[in-house]
DNA sequence: TTGAAAGCGCTAACAA
DNA sequence: TTGTTAGCGCTTTCAA
């Protein structure tokens, strides 16, 4: 019979060492060597220097899966990160990648390991399978998109689960999230303040982050007494393409601006380029302002003004309410403050 | 005693459903469901119908884990990413994440699971741990950085490791890596044929994929009757401000130059932002070629001519060499083609 | 201080 | 076609 890569048994290579042979060279039981490696006070200390010793020596480990089925512990999160069907987007935005390091660092710093997989979008539903089998103590779901309803279900099944993204009315589960409406109102409210007058606003407004960004954009218009203009509104994908698509739309409508805030750090990016294309210089013609402070947004030209996420509290905070969540310990959903960070984009 | 989150024993939370659950409700033994789950023809049609009804119905899975230590298999890949110490750089090259995307849908398509971790590359020895510990069947380490002598330990204790980098002499382990010296030859050539006559030079030679692409630097150069001149040679690190650096280094040195080759896209990036801080415009005064062809290359300002690295082709290959070592089949190291991409950074 | 034995949740001979 | 039994590699009672 052919092998197949997943299968360990005996071929070329060695077969792997295990408790019972450091057992026999130590020529103590199974028993002595486990408590041995656990650091038990059960043992001799002359045994257990002997045994350890061994055991580093020959480079042996305890087999992690079948400790845990003895223990039932377990020391892995899941990390999912969906994607789009249509384009099936790649794990693209720098953002959503800037969050993965930081939940590996989190995790890490907890001696926790860190299941990844990429899920369909409309099939959230696969995001909970390694949690069924056993594989995950629960997962952490970067990007809620527009699946509200798949999210509460998986929580009605108690898988725990933990969402960035925005705080929804009727939520059984629990998100950690920047707080997006503030960090709309304080893009536009600088906008605002550095004279400009129409604002216009790219991004999709049914992804309930996106709305919260543009909750903001309209409080801080009515602060200064305006009102939102829905021609100055313009619905565009998280992916590079919107940010070019979005003022080419805007050129279409021959609506007037002379600003911009898009609800990426990726489209503001793209969006500029487009501006220059149409002759229009940032951000003497229009003032741009994007969302997330990506790295790459200071060495932009011009560098970005845009809303700081707070990336790396973010990597915590999820996996500490994960782990909360796994301990059977109810959490409550959180935000977490965004900051405006003003750079030439804008002024 | 305390709960910790690891531990999944009984609490609040009603003990996870099994197979002998299933076969208590279904009235046969766990042979009987083992065998309808797994779509045994040794089973009766109605018997297996009415199991894989109340398992779908109850939402039971099998444990992975302990079918796994009954099986001796596991179809779980590790993948790792080695950061600097000093820096402790973050997941933080767009490139290297694009990777860990190619990846993900590499071990997706195969079946496979996707450990992630991060270690220090000063301690790459860390990076077998989920292999020593069996819980992955072999290692993809993303990055090479200098550590040739730790990973051929690695592989001298036959620990199933590829790694994406440079083909190094006397070289124990797999690697799978974009043809570094037609990059580097391809870039250059280019610049050389627009008519610029003084290229300087953006990397750490000493990380064995620039010291590659320093070569087809060179090998252009010499192809053109000239000769490197080590003044245009600067070592920067893939940190985004080693753009920056280099630059300012240049014009330290009071070095005259016409044209810029980066290692990266990212140091290209910021290398043109420092340019233009010093009144100098690309491409008139100065050409840039980059290195990877990262998605924002094309959005960014000049458009970026660039190296592409063939990063879906990068995941499939890599994962493919793993499975095959984890077979216990010996591989041989492999390069992929790189291909120029001329945009308006250069021209 | 140690070892024998049972069992974590599953699968596969083997016997019926 | 099904169930009984043993055992994957480990930990932990229990008895010595």
């Amino acid at each position: 019979m052919a092998k197949s890569p997943a299968d360990n048994g005996a071929s070329a290579q060695q077969r792997r060492l295990q408790m019972a042979d450091i057992a026999r060279l130590a020529g103590v039981s199974t028993s002595t060597v486990s408590r041995a490696l656990a650091g038990s006070k059960l043992v001799n200390e002359e045994t257990r220097q002997r045994v350890m010793e061994l055991a580093r020596s020959l480079k042996y480990s305890i087999n992690i899966g079948a400790q845990n089925l003895r223990l039932k512990q377990n020391r892995t999160v899941g990390v999912v990160v969906p994607f789009d069907t249509n384009t099936r987007q790649h794990l693209t935005d720098p953002f959503f990648l800037g969050m993965l390091g930081s939940l590996a660092d989190a995790l890490t710093e907890q001696g926790f390991d860190m299941l990844l997989s990429r899920v369909d979008a409309e099939e959230l539903d696969a995001a909970a399978q390694p949690f069924d089998t056993g594989r995950v103590i629960g997962v952490i779901l970067i990007g809620q998109w527009r699946h509200h309803d798949q999210l509460n279900q998986l929580a009605a099944r108690h898988v725990p689960i933990v969402v960035w993204g925005a705080q929804l009315p009727q939520q059984l589960y629990c998100t950690v999230g920047g707080d997006n409406v503030s960090g709309g109102l304080l893009a536009t409210r600088h906008l605002l303040e550095r004279g400009r007058k129409r604002i216009a606003f790219l991004g999709d407004v049914n992804l309930p982050e996106v709305a919260q960004r543009y909750r903001g954009y309209c409080n801080a218009l009515e602060e200064a007494g305006m009102a939102p203009d829905a021609q100055l509104c313009v619905p565009v994908s998280f992916l590079p393409e919107g940010g070019a698509d979005g003022v080419r739309e805007l050129a279409r409508r021959g609506c007037d601006y002379d600003a911009l805030f898009a609800s990426s750090d990726l489209l503001a990016m793209t969006a500029i380029n487009t501006l220059r294309a149409q002759g229009r210089e940032v951000p003497r013609d229009v003032a741009v302002a994007g969302y997330d402070d990506i790295e790459l947004s200071t060495y932009f030209h011009p560098p970005l003004t845009t809303v700081r996420q707070p990336i790396a509290a973010a990597g915590r905070a999820l996996v500490a309410a994960l782990l909360e969540q796994a301990e059977g310990r109810a959490v409550v959903s959180q935000q977490l403050p965004t900051e405006l960070i003003v750079r030439a984009s804008s002024v």
